[in-house]
RNA sequence: GCCCCUGUGGCGGAACUGGUAGACGCGCUGGAUUCAAAAUCCAGUUCCCGCAAGGGAGUGGGAGUUCGAUUCUCCCCGGGGGCACCA
């Protein structure tokens, strides 16, 4: 008996398919479409666990979506600008360009080894003029119709490397590379209005329900929509005033100070003579622009020494602070501080000694005693001490107060977004090139669309710090193109996202000179199936749907939402090692390490915790297809992933148990094709019903994604048919049909054994060109069902009912089982519940 | 801090819409085969008591609704992830 050899039957099906070209579609308007896409790589070199996932999730569906009888397109491509091909130019010396196009040609072999269904012939890389030459034009359509406009944004700045740094490369306030002290700058920088859409985009989520809800809700959060209002408070002694958002506007009259965010316009202006001021927007500067360390940090401000007043009792006035926890970047920079009942606001006072004031009380509290102490009151209650509020409810409040404000001209209801625009300016090399000029006579002037693409340089070099763009001899010296004098080009580049928002489009018509056929498009769009990681559920997600929404604006497309189902796969997991001395160590280090080592639990495979796997040990050694198998065996899609050498070898094992059981059978098989023998024994019969079973089961799982569930219902049929092998008629028919059936299902699952299991069976016909089989329903239903009978609750015993069988009738049957009989004797029996062809509970 | 996800045997997980908890796999134990091992095959495997028949406990913890809760409600605890220039 021999094992079976993945690598030759790997590389033969392979070769088959790809000289068929078993993959490679057209629209075809007489077949159901079906566009399966999985989230398309970073090209780091080599693909990791994660990749194989993925793409195996998505292999399956598209393969078993053809069986089913859909055109499916299946590509595959290269999410190729990006931060790594710089940095590894910086390290290694090498042209990011080459250096993306090896890692595009060494990570392609090892997909193609993966035997996925791809239609290699729409194969993109976005770092081709190719491709982003059309992104640079939807650039200059967005600019036409309004959606892209210049304003200041603040950057993080490493002035020892003259360049922004990205969130992660900042760590505790310094540049990852130079270590100094990170400053926060101002440019000018490209943003696309995002926010025009915000109310389509949350709206539209109810729709697309073939989203996991938790990507929804993370959606629906990170857009924030809040209904509140401005509020106008007047500055004392200046003509100016200072704009409020708020949504609590029912506790206006409990307002103690006012707070601005230390980046507020006005801060600015006041630190110029007031040097504490300064010190502290100085320091609110070292601590990031991130919402997680303002909202940890302890709640601290200055006294502008302004004043404000209050916009319903001119005579009260109001404290401005700038404090550290006002972001810019949400409302309008500036917050009222009502401490009864905002506990950010409670703590501010409580540490600068402000007033505080409840305007609200629970309903059952007494409004003369109630008080605040530390913890601030949030619900809803009764309004008092607030005048013409009092008794009023929260929502009666803020309907009255809003009315008052803009009675009094001092405010009006608004809608806040906690959404912010996309800013899409990169000061970055390895990126695709804004196509703007920018000339001292004209302005900014947009490349003609007849210039473009403005084509990246390759030869750069990284020998001094800054954007190589920015100081390439020739590159960004050119003509005005409204004027003709000399003017300089936009050395900034798009952020990454931007690729990444339009190619499932690109891929409808992947060689059109144009960025996508509009028929094509048509045909193919929207993605069916989306899959990928959960960390791309807000950002790539959401800037997609936002950029299909504005290409369509811009006459490229007929719909609005790219993606109607989406899968979002768990991460892989592994042990954890470490030595004596606590560096982390490889599993394969570990395994042959001298000194004692140190096993940590199972976690997130990282480079950085070196408990990584590479999957191309993992294929030359025990194949594709067991790869395969132990991705979609254990875990749903949905969760994380345990990698175990177990695991793996459990999925060997199983696939040369099927290899032995069909290329060497225990029975003669009957010859293919011939009809159902009538005379089916028992055995034979009950095995032929549990093959349809199966083919139900499955297919049924596969619908849901219960990936994990379809291996174990395949499983439970193998080990049926293992265990038939007498001399009973219909057997051999039998198992040809069990068999049959086994190597159709596992097809999406592991293509490679399967076709070879499907020509030793006598097929000529691929089985990637074969059709899903088909289930006899009738042999679904059973006559009997096995009944739980319960005395108050616990399970005494079962019962096998014919099915339907009436309640009476089965009342009887269970009572008079000694087992129950014996259990009910002496005792009162008050109820019995039956609930056909599933339980009897009877309580005594 | 805010938001999201998650918790079931030794392990990964299964359980339709509130109805026999632990399918399937891994691991482990015993046996067969073998000179021996690997591989393979057979049997067993939630825990506790019991020779067995059987009994009791049990889905992170605590309460509640119900004839019946892994599933529904409330409170609490543990683990993981995200928070806008990583992709």
């Amino acid at each position: 008996m021999s094992n079976y050899n993945s690598r030759e039957t790997e590389a033969k099906w392979q070769a088959a398919w790809e000289s068929k070209g078993a993959f490679n579609v057209t629209e075809d308007p007489s077949k159901p479409k079906y566009y399966v896409l999985e989230m398309f790589p970073y090209p780091s070199g080599r693909i990791h666990m994660g990749h194989v996932r993925n793409y195996t999730l998505g292999d399956l569906v598209a393969r078993y979506k053809k069986a089913r009888g859909f055109n499916v397109l299946h590509p595959m491509g290269w999410d190729a600008f990006g931060l790594p091909a710089e940095n590894a130019a910086i390290a290694n010396n090498v042209p990011p360009a080459q250096w993306t196009r090896d890692n595009i040609s060494s990570m392609r072999g090892q997909l193609k080894s993966m035997g996925l269904s791809y239609d290699w012939n729409r194969e993109i890389a976005t770092c081709d003029p190719d491709y982003y030459r059309h992104e640079q034009k939807m650039f200059l359509d967005f600019l036409e119709v309004g959606l892209v406009y210049r304003k200041q944004s603040w950057v993080n700045w490493d002035p020892v490397e003259n360049t922004v740094l990205a969130n992660e490369q900042v760590i505790d306030g310094k540049g990852w590379r130079s270590g100094v002290d990170v400053e926060k700058r101002k440019l000018s920088q490209w943003f696309l209005k995002i926010t025009e859409y915000a109310d389509d985009l949350l709206d539209t989520l109810r729709e697309l329900e073939r989203w996991p809800d938790r990507v929804r809700l993370m959606q629906e959060n990170w857009i924030g929509r809040s209904e509140g209002a401005h509020i106008h408070f007047k500055i004392v002694d200046r003509d100016d005033n200072i704009k409020v958002f708020t949504t609590r506007h029912d506790t206006l009259y409990g307002a103690s100070f006012m707070a601005i965010a230390a980046n507020h316009p006005l801060a600015q202006e006041l630190a110029a003579d007031n040097p504490e001021l300064a010190d502290f927007i100085a320091e609110c500067n070292r601590l990031g622009t991130s919402e997680a360390a303002i909202e940890t940090a302890e709640k601290i401000g200055v006294d502008t020494g302004l004043e404000v007043v209050h916009p319903f009792d001119p005579e009260k006035k109001l404290p401005v602070y700038a404090a550290n926890f006002v972001l810019m970047d949400y409302g309008t920079g500036a917050i009222f501080g009502c401490p009864a009942h905002d506990q950010r606001d409670l703590d501010f006072a409580r540490k600068y000694d402000l007033d505080v004031t409840p305007v609200v009380a629970p309903r059952d509290a007494d409004p003369a005693t109630f008080s605040v102490a530390n913890e601030a009151f949030v619900d809803d209650g009764v309004l008092i001490n607030s005048d013409f509020l009092d008794g009023m409810s929260v929502p009666e409040a803020k309907a009255a107060a809003a009315q008052r404000l803009v009675d009094t001209n001092s405010g009006e209801t608004t809608v806040n977004f906690r959404l912010r625009d996309w800013g899409v300016s990169r000061q970055r090399y390895w990126g695709c090139p804004i196509p703007v000029v920018h000339c001292d006579g004209c302005g900014i002037v947009p490349v003609p669309a007849n210039q473009l693409p403005v084509a990246l340089p390759e030869d750069v070099n990284f020998d001094q710090p800054g954007n190589p763009l920015a100081h390439h001899p020739t590159w960004k010296h050119v003509d005005c193109p409204e004027c003709g004098k000399p003017a300089q080009r936009e050395t900034d580049t798009f952020d990454t996202f931007f690729e990444s928002s339009w190619y499932f489009a690109r891929f409808c018509s992947a060689q059109s000179d144009q960025a996508f056929t509009r028929e094509a498009a048509d045909y193919w769009l929207p993605v069916d199936q989306y899959i990928g990681g959960i960390e791309h559920a807000v950002l790539h997600l959401l800037y997609s749907r936002f950029f299909t929404r504005a290409l369509k604006q811009c006459g490229y497309l007929g719909i609005k939402e790219p993606f109607v189902g989406l899968m979002t796969q768990g991460m892989i997991c592994h042990e954890t090692y470490r030595d004596d001395a606590g560096n982390w160590l490889l599993p394969e280090e570990a395994a042959t390490a001298d000194g004692p080592v140190t096993l940590g639990r199972s976690e997130k495979m990282s480079k950085s915790k070196k408990n990584v796997v590479d999957p191309e040990n993992i294929i030359s050694e025990y194949g594709a297809d067991t790869a395969r198998l132990f991705m979609l065996s254990d875990s749903p899609p949905d969760r994380d992933l345990d990698w175990t050498d177990s695991g793996i070898d459990g999925a060997w094992r199983y696939v040369n148990r099927l290899w032995r059981m069909m290329s060497e059978p225990k029975v003669a098989l009957a010859a293919s094709g011939n009809v159902r023998p009538d005379n089916l024994s028992g055995a034979a019969d009950t095995a032929y019903r549990a093959i349809h079973k199966t083919v139900a089961a499955v297919s049924s799982d596969l619908d849901k994604f219960h990936f994990n569930k379809a291996v174990a219902r395949i499983r439970e049929l193998t080990n049926v048919l293992d265990a038939l092998d007498g001399p009973e008629a219909g057997v051999d028919w039998v198992l040809r049909q069990g068999y049959e059936a086994i190597v159709m299902l596992i097809g999406p699952m592991m293509p490679h054994l399967a076709e070879e299991l499907w020509q030793q069976l006598g097929h000529d016909i691929m089985l990637t060109d074969t059709a899903w089989p088909e289930v006899d329903e009738t042999l679904l239903v059973e006559d009997t069902a096995t009944v739980a009978i319960q005395v108050n609750g616990k399970l005494r015993g079962t019962v096998d009912l014919p099915k339907g069988c009436d309640a009476k009738e089965a009342e009887k049957i269970a009572l008079a089982i000694p087992r129950i009989a014996e259990v009910v004797e002496g005792r009162e029996i008050r109820k019995v519940i039956v609930v056909p062809d599933r339980i009897i509970n009877v309580v005594i």
